[in-house]
DNA sequence: CTGAAAGCGCTAACAG
DNA sequence: CTGTTAGCGCTTTCAG
């Protein structure tokens, strides 16, 4: 069957503890039987029993991390970076997504727990009070992760979604727009604090929102695509026409620039659009796209420190919350020849 | 500190032995003990150590997948079905990136069959001797998944890559076209491969290959957006005139389509375009896009399937190998008004 | 420098 | 129906 540290033992007349010392890389072995050792794991194809480790060390070296999909790039994008900086602190990570369905997370959060991982990232879908009851009696430590961080009371990592909104607006003011409108998400939190950014950014200037420059929440469809068409056609009607749109998402920016630019528009001298994702694919098309960069890595990053100093300090910590900043990344449909210089400057 | 079976046991002045059946719900335990057992269980919030039950039992009930890169929809959607038709059979997942990197996907499976996987599922990077060779001298079963199955002769999900260039190729035959150009990927075995499938499709109905509407795989851009541009303006400037256009990837074909409207032509009914992946983002866009999907859930699927088979076979099986079917989905770009019937009745 | 003993939390096999 | 014994593969502790 599958090879033990007895059966390099046995095979080489030491004991298993001169086998573990070896493993684990302890001083006290003379260099000989260290190289013996060591050739004849290799011969036998030897791999340590991790669970067997972990229930006498009592840890894992592995931590939980549950995101709500892996559909979503904003999810895979920070689990790579989490991953990646756990890995050079010599930490597994045992991956879970929760499809978006609460009750799943609940399950997958148990089955981590029972896997014994020494600490849980949570990026959870539901804010119910079920779920925070849960992580309040879990002795492990739990790090929140965006989006949904902001309910927790408790160590955290988010993205400052009010910045993502201001970030937006304001460039477009530094390039010279003054009638902005904006295309809204469907409703949610986000939504509503990236349209509060939107408006402090306008209100610093001394500009109006314009309410007909403004989309509800639920008068456009779902489809993204589609909502930004549909949004430009209403913009386009206005008495008031833009010169400059913040779109919610990258999609809905490339629906509003189809349409203008069926409308004969141009972009971005009479209106300048920018989008919010900055997703590589659909920034890169035709006119390509400012938008606003999450800082998804960062975030993941900051997450990774986050937990590793957990770990390190014994004993429940101060609870420390970290707020990661979007980034401003300027394309074409943005870039009016006259403002360029500046606002690269800026950046 | 945590929880353990003694601990509730000693409560209730039973052994752990009773725990234990009562936590596996086994029948010997009066209704009355039973009851007793779970009420104190959640009220303790008592989690099993699943590393204790595997060191005992020899199985941990989680499958190891590896697969190139998280930040591909590809590998994330045969992930998600892998994952989900696990679970119906009560495995977790332990997923891992290997980022494209083949040394950290060796790392990977060192670390996951040292986490004691019953399987292990390989969607692999590379294609090296030493890794076959690793492959071979592990106990744990082993599937290979697409893409990069094809090189192992065991085991092993894969998708018909041929198919897709023969479905695509077909499918603008059936629209009418018969001057089909063909717009390629980088150079790959999987390029290769749509590419036979396509020249086979084209071959059966008596067309043939036209060379002059054929991108070489190196003589463009690798950025898939600029691709497709530049093959279409070179595809216009070309004596013979394409009247349909298979491409590697969407955005190979939204640049191919957006450079043919830019130079007036009508699509579908003067260039019907098709495009591989059928990327749900890229293909709601102006001119819906046809595109052949690649049936990442039913990879999945079988994918479980086969582990599953593996698991409850012991002993080492017969070698299996699966190659699923892409399938085709028809939008505008390849509707045209008089055939959209017949082609619609076939799919 | 090497090794013997004990036990992490759990369950298989068998007794009562 | 309930409990006893033994041991999974490893590491901690302490003795040679």
């Amino acid at each position: 069957m599958t090879v033990r540290m007895k059966d390099i033992a046995t095979d080489l007349n030491l004991s298993k503890m001169t086998i573990s010392k070896v493993l684990r890389g302890q001083m006290d072995v003379s260099a000989k039987t260290k190289a013996r050792v060591l050739q004849r794991m290799k011969e036998l194809n030897y791999r340590p029993n991790i669970s067997a480790r972990s229930l006498r060390t009592g840890q894992t070296l592995s931590i939980g991390l549950i995101v709500p999909s892996l559909a979503d790039p904003i999810y895979t994008d920070m689990a790579r970076s989490v991953v990646k900086h756990l890995r050079l602190a010599n930490y597994s990570v045992l991956l879970s997504s929760a499809e978006f369905e609460p009750d799943l997370e609940r399950r997958e959060i148990e089955q981590q727990l029972s896997r014994q991982v020494d600490a849980l990232i949570l990026a959870s879908v539901q804010k119910s009070d079920e779920l925070v009851e849960l992580t309040r009696t879990i002795q492990t430590p739990l790090v929140h992760l965006y989006p949904g961080s902001v309910l927790f009371k408790s160590n955290a990592v988010d993205l400052h979604e009010e910045e993502i909104g201001h970030l937006a607006a304001s460039h477009l003011v530094r390039v010279g727009c003054r009638r902005i409108a904006n295309v809204r998400g469907p409703e949610s939190v986000a939504s509503d604090l990236r349209y509060k950014g939107f408006r402090a950014a306008l209100s610093e200037v001394g500009q109006r929102v314009r309410p007909e420059l403004t989309t509800e929440a639920d008068a456009l469809p779902a489809e993204d695509y589609e909502r930004g068409v549909l949004a430009a056609e209403r913009f386009l009607k206005s008495k008031v026409q833009p010169d400059g749109i913040v779109c919610h998402t990258d999609l809905i920016a490339l629906g509003v620039m189809d349409r203008l630019s069926d409308a004969g528009r141009n972009i971005p001298n009479e209106i300048a659009v920018i989008g919010c994702g900055n997703d590589p694919k659909l920034c890169e098309m035709r006119i390509p796209l400012s938008s606003v960069d999450f800082s998804l890595g960062e975030i993941g990053e900051q997450t990774a420190k986050l937990v590793l100093k957990l770990l390190a300090s014994n004993g429940p910590s101060k609870v420390k919350s970290v707020e990661v900043s979007p980034t401003l990344v300027v394309r074409a449909s943005t870039s009016r020849l006259d403002k360029l210089s500046t606002d690269r400057g800026r950046r």
